[in-house]
DNA sequence: GAATTACGTCAGCGAGTTTGACATAAAAAT
DNA sequence: ATTTTTATGTCAAACTCGCTGACGTAATTC
């Protein structure tokens, strides 16, 4: 980094700036997020969307198709390639769902345990130094502000969240 | 969603939850954070990593080429059919350095800087929204927890932080 | 019995990343 | 002045990961 500064040092308007940042903020600790997994899942021969179906199958043991295309966001042909590889591979367990037989109940095998625990220590180690650093106000801020940046309530709903909506 | 719980409903222990939570709400977070720029995007024929050029050479004016490397840390011959793509295309200009003639240094033209402007706008006003909703020390908190998050000093560097650290 | 739902699959396409090798021009080092 | 390093660009091949569109099957619901 030589002779970099941010356009408009004078700030001509701190809104923006401010906004700015938060933007840039998102980008650098996502990139940074997701590099080391991405390290290992090569070891594997996967990807970042392994990591993904992985990680939320682990998550939400016993989960339908549809909800983790809800969650990923993406479509079953997108999904299929990657999850089929995981299945073959046996890293995932599909079973027929009891109360309705055309679902596919996906869990993690060992295997399948075994590598989530390893992609996952990484973040989770993330996680718990930024949090210690920065301590618990700013942690209930975090979460604060990063459940505001979701779209949806459905997802907001996923976490114990206490916003003056409850009474 | 309908039979989905978190696995470990008992909290075994409650750190591992929270700091799964902390993963789950960035890959949501960063999910929809963006979904409707990717859209816009799509009209010119473009992909994410377009937007990642196009802002940050919005936002730091006459940059290198190894500093926008040293951001995006991805190899020069992926930047480059994305950056030799916006640039024929008219949305950024190439300026030889003046103390250094290897550089070529970056900037939006205007129609580089429209199509910044649109981009940036959705992802500003959702921070706006969520700062607001959040509260100042939430932001500040978010702030604190997010820098942690980063690999680098250099990159929290680029943001005003204080930290302790400063003596 | 018909319509819908949950899931899977074949085929093709394109963006975005990677590694590896090589080329050129300018600056820095000797 | 020559050599080495730096900044940038390029050719080629491969792979991940998303997309659209079409079609198929089994189970459930109407």
């Amino acid at each position: 980094m030589d002779t970099l500064a941010p356009k408009g040092g004078e700030t001509p308007f701190l809104k923006d700036e401010e906004l700015r940042q938060g933007i840039e903020m998102m980008f650098y600790a996502y990139r940074d997020f997701t590099a080391e997994p991405d390290v290992i899942l090569t070891r594997f021969g996967f990807g970042r969307a392994h990591h993904r179906v992985i990680y939320f199958v682990g998550r939400y043991p016993g989960m339908t198709v549809s909800s983790l295309l809800g969650i990923l966001q993406i479509t079953k042909q997108s999904l299929n390639r990657v999850l089929g590889q995981l299945v073959r591979e046996g890293f995932i367990l599909q079973k027929t769902g009891v109360e309705d037989r055309r679902q596919r109940l996906l869990e993690l095998t060992d295997k399948g345990r075994s590598l989530e625990m390893e992609l996952t220590a990484n973040q989770r180690e993330r996680f718990a130094r930024a949090y210690r650093d920065a301590g618990d106000d700013a942690v209930a801020g975090f979460r604060k502000v990063i459940l505001g940046l979701m779209t949806s309530d459905e997802d907001r709903d996923r976490f114990d969240y206490d916003d003056d909506a409850g009474g």
